[in-house]
DNA sequence: TATGAATGAGGGTTCATTCAT
DNA sequence: TATGAATGAACCCTCATTCAT
């Protein structure tokens, strides 16, 4: 069976010199977000760090705020496809919870200037008409996940049954959400000794036992 | 004895109108990042909603930074004002800990604006010159002092020792800083609810007890 | 016979007091004038250096072109009144000339700031419609007299007649008008041993005498 | 072999059309300098002279500074190209010094309005920050050549050997500076005559001859 | 596909001036 | 007389976007 559209390689009805170029600017876009602040990142900037005019950019996407959504799309896929098959991977709860924290974790690290591009894009991004350019929708759908997930082990008896998911998804991904601002800030933040200090702090939140040696 | 100043009643140098001028603006201020974020918040847009004109603000204020960091640190003293006395009434450590949530989430509660606008300084306001507009060492004085009362906790072995007192003050923090931005999104949301789980939360994750009861 | 104004002393029914202030406002507009140069000195800056606040500068004159052209007229005046006495004095053409030459030097060293404003003035100063502040008719009064001295010792014979007055007459007010700026860039200039060679250059060039000394 | 930039025949990097543009902009920025003062010659007015807008000056140099600084630069360049040869020319000192009063003022005449334009930037042009945008160094560098020149042909004993070369310099740069400004005041001035009484007056001043006709 | 050129709205700021007190 | 307050125009500049090539 024949790809749709074998002159190009690809199935989207983009060259390939289209998609190589997409990338190189979205990868500018990122970097320059990361290092500059989305305030300062405006097309000129991204396009010098990308070696090409503005005009590129604004041909290969429609405007910026396109190019804007792209980075952030981009990365909430990857963020996906990274966290979700190492969630299944976990029977319990506590260890879906310590594999959920610590993913996000390592994410963060093989991925900072994307995710700090993501986390500027998310607070400060928003259109001419001041309406925000991060889909919030997609956090939520990963709060209310994450939310599931809890009251899951709070259905087989894993989880303590007293406390509210919600509340407890929020309060797990506000500290994790906190990470990308505070490495930006300090490089040499020791995401390992963060991640099972966190891991540890909401296993015992959760769980029955009184200890984490204790599960 | 009268005051040095009976004419204007003011004893920072400053007439009644241009402290009123002065209050109005800020509110303006206040309002208008809350409402559009940082970047949207123009000084024209500002003044529009203090129905004034751009020349008056900078007439009162030296500029637009001087007015951002204004705005900032009144909030910043007026949280410090509303926090310490409530914190230095509680002997316990797991008074003290959920008063600092309850008293975080009552202040965030009647100072749902102002907060909220400082928040979007925080994260995305900038100097000209690049240079970030809210002085961090604020909001890291915030965190350290937290810690040191964990940490003291520890000590007197009120607190479990096995945790890392400056990761658990980020936790705690990082889930009261998440507040502001998602109360803009859901203004139902239940502060008390959300304020007595977090409390639970981290009284447990603190604590030698099992369950909240137990304290 | 009594003073038209004794009450206040003046003659030009102008009070004592704002005399007072119109020298001082003046003072302050020179002195700013001469340190920042023109384009700098804003009422705001003349206003602080003065003490007082814009508004009192209007009030005492008329907007900011009266102060300037007050300013101009008041150096011209003073300039004159120096000037005019110490040529009287001089009998004969090449003492006439060497005093001019010294005079106008010695009158710039007193008066640097005030005659560096006033040049200030009058090669950057212009009304908002662009129409000089400076009253060229000024200087091309002096230019003219000094032809004329010029000329009517060519008259007598003293001087060469076979040089165009109005250019000599231009020369040497070229290079005394020189002066101002260069004293300001170099503090350190010796405008006497300048004067001296000054007089020296335009004696040899307007008279018959082949050298200073044969004179 | 061909240029490597046959296909916009220029090789400095720059487009027909940007080349065109800039010197039609540099033209506008001269013509609006030479009428109505450096102050007065904002972006707008220059635009408007050039039958463009601000956006475009902008878009073409990086700033209003550095369309002034072009400007001076070209007209320095242009200055010296003219006035070199012209003076290599001359073997004797008197020779050299006829030429240089002339051919300034030639320069002078062929290119009026920029000259104007340079010496109204020399007088008052400033940056922002206050420091000059005229590099002081070109005329101090000019006025030491000239000095230099003089000096030369008093070791050679061609000149009078008991004048200050500086100071001399001085006056002669103070006789050619003074030109456009009347020009601009007296567009009629006949610069031949004024340079022919020029020559004389410094040749006298210079030489030992007694008269021009001796020399 | 890609670029250089141009545009126009909006940014913060300075400033001389007006006005009520 | 004097001041603080306010005004509004003008300033230089940045930016996302459009357009012709």
């Amino acid at each position: 069976m024949r790809s749709e559209n074998s002159a190009t390689g690809q199935e989207n009805g983009r060259t390939f010199i289209e998609t190589a170029r997409r990338a190189q600017i979205m990868a500018a876009a990122i970097d320059t977000i990361a290092e500059l602040g989305y305030g300062q990142a405006s097309l000129a900037r991204i396009a010098k760090t990308a070696g090409t005019s503005k005009g590129v950019i604004l041909y290969h996407f429609g405007g910026k705020d396109d190019l804007i959504r792209e980075v952030v799309s981009e990365l909430s896929a990857n963020g996906r496809a990274y966290l979700v098959p190492r969630l299944e991977a976990e029977p319990t709860g506590t260890g879906m919870l310590r594999a959920y924290i610590q993913a996000n974790l390592a994410f963060i690290r093989e991925n900072r200037n994307h995710v700090l591009a993501a986390v500027e894009i998310a607070l400060t991004g928003r259109s001419t008409d001041g309406s925000p350019l991060y889909d919030m929708s997609i956090r939520e759908a990963g709060t209310a996940a994450l939310r599931e997930l809890l009251a899951h082990f709070q259905g087989t008896g894993e989880f303590r049954g007293d406390f509210d998911p919600l509340v407890m998804a929020l309060a797990i991904r506000a500290a994790l959400d906190a990470v990308p601002a505070r490495l930006a800030r300090d490089p040499g933040l020791d995401l390992d000794h963060y991640g099972r200090e966190l891991a540890d702090l909401f296993q015992i939140a959760t769980s029955h036992a009184k200890s984490v040696e204790e599960t």
